[in-house]
DNA sequence: ACTTATCCCTGTGGGC
DNA sequence: TGCCCACAGGGATAAG
């Protein structure tokens, strides 16, 4: 269930093997992971193929791949980006082509012979492989950034973004953050405090995983108003947020199956640090220092699954928070 | 204009 | 053994 950790190790995985690179084929095997791309598939591939890439670009959960036309060097053409989203098991995976096809691979990129640092040969299939399809890939044109800053976290901090991420917010590990502005936008809403965390229109890169853990972490409860959500609760949430991302993400990610892996096929290893999610049942961690018995609940919440503590996340009885 | 519900997908696992 | 259903859930879009 790639989240901002995941997808943040994905592109500095994907940066290091693909910038400067040209895409010499792409084949697309399942035409349902060509998303939002009106032209279609064949469009997609005619597009790609003699292209070379200049970055890995993320914002939210969204990633892009800066493109020109190779050999255009003295930029007649304007860049434009390959789009990629992983959904729910989307995967990008650097593979010799002696390997075996993927039983859900989806798209082929087929990348010009590049070395490694140390001499080595560079791998020069990128697959897109994706079980649930709820991932994609497709082109989009570049915009400059309103503000001039970033589009999004990369190595060489392009001020470009296409007009189809234009409306992901800014995540809590991007120096453009705003606390100031999310907080302004969080109370003026009108809905629960995890509904809010989810809206990559409000902050980006949190998903179901981390928006739990951030409010175990906090100590708050998820459906509790935003407009009830004082300075210092939103601070502490943004910052708890930001610190289990931080972990998560030194830690390679978190994985509980095969179906979230780096670009060289191995899973993180966070799973093991989570305090509240999937752990219905469970002890939890704080209350036991307590010397307490409470148990993490499950609850049902948009149509997925919430895992909280009810001692350290109270819902008030009396409609105060 | 803003908030909420629905749908898109496939594999896994539990109940019967 | 096999069938059915719940579950996993990000994001676009329809509906309220």
């Amino acid at each position: 269930m790639p989240e901002l950790p995941e997808v943040e190790v994905v592109r500095r995985g994907l940066a290091r093997w693909v910038r400067g690179r040209n895409i010499d084929a792409a084949e697309v095997l399942d035409p349902r992971s060509v998303r939002r791309h009106a032209p279609g598939p064949d469009d997609l591939r005619a597009n790609l193929e003699g292209a070379r890439v200049l970055d890995v670009v993320r914002r939210g959960k969204f990633l892009w791949m800066p493109l020109v036309e190779a050999g255009d060097d003295a930029g007649a053409v304007p860049p434009f980006a390959l789009m990629a989203h992983l959904g729910m098991s989307g995967q990008l995976l650097m593979e010799d082509p002696a390997l075996p096809d993927e039983k859900h691979l989806k798209i082929r990129l087929t990348l010009s012979p590049a070395t490694d640092t140390d001499g080595s040969p560079m791998p020069t299939e990128l697959r897109f492989v994706d079980q649930r399809i709820f991932g994609g890939m497709f082109l989009a044109d570049l915009e400059p950034t309103p503000d001039g800053a970033p589009g999004g976290l990369s190595e060489t901090g392009m001020p470009l973004l296409p007009s189809e991420a234009a409306h992901i917010a800014r995540d809590p590990l991007d120096p453009a953050f705003s606390f100031d502005e999310f907080y302004r936008r969080l109370r003026s809403r009108r809905t629960g405090i995890k509904r809010a965390l989810l809206d990559q229109g409000l902050i980006s890169g949190v998903g179901n995983i981390y928006a739990d853990e951030a409010l175990w972490s906090a100590k708050i409860h998820f459906a509790r108003p935003t407009d009830t959500m004082r300075r210092a609760d939103a601070l502490r949430l943004v910052e708890t947020a930001r610190d289990v991302m931080t972990r998560a993400l030194a830690a390679g990610g978190t994985s509980f199956d095969s179906l979230y892996v780096n670009v060289n096929g191995a899973s993180g290893y966070f799973a093991r640090s989570l305090n509240a999610y999937g752990r219905e049942g469970e002890p939890c961690l704080r209350c036991a220092e307590a010397s307490r018995t409470t148990l993490i609940r499950r609850d049902s919440f948009m149509n997925r699954s919430s895992y909280s503590c009810p001692v350290c996340q109270p819902k008030p009885r009396n409609g105060r928070w």
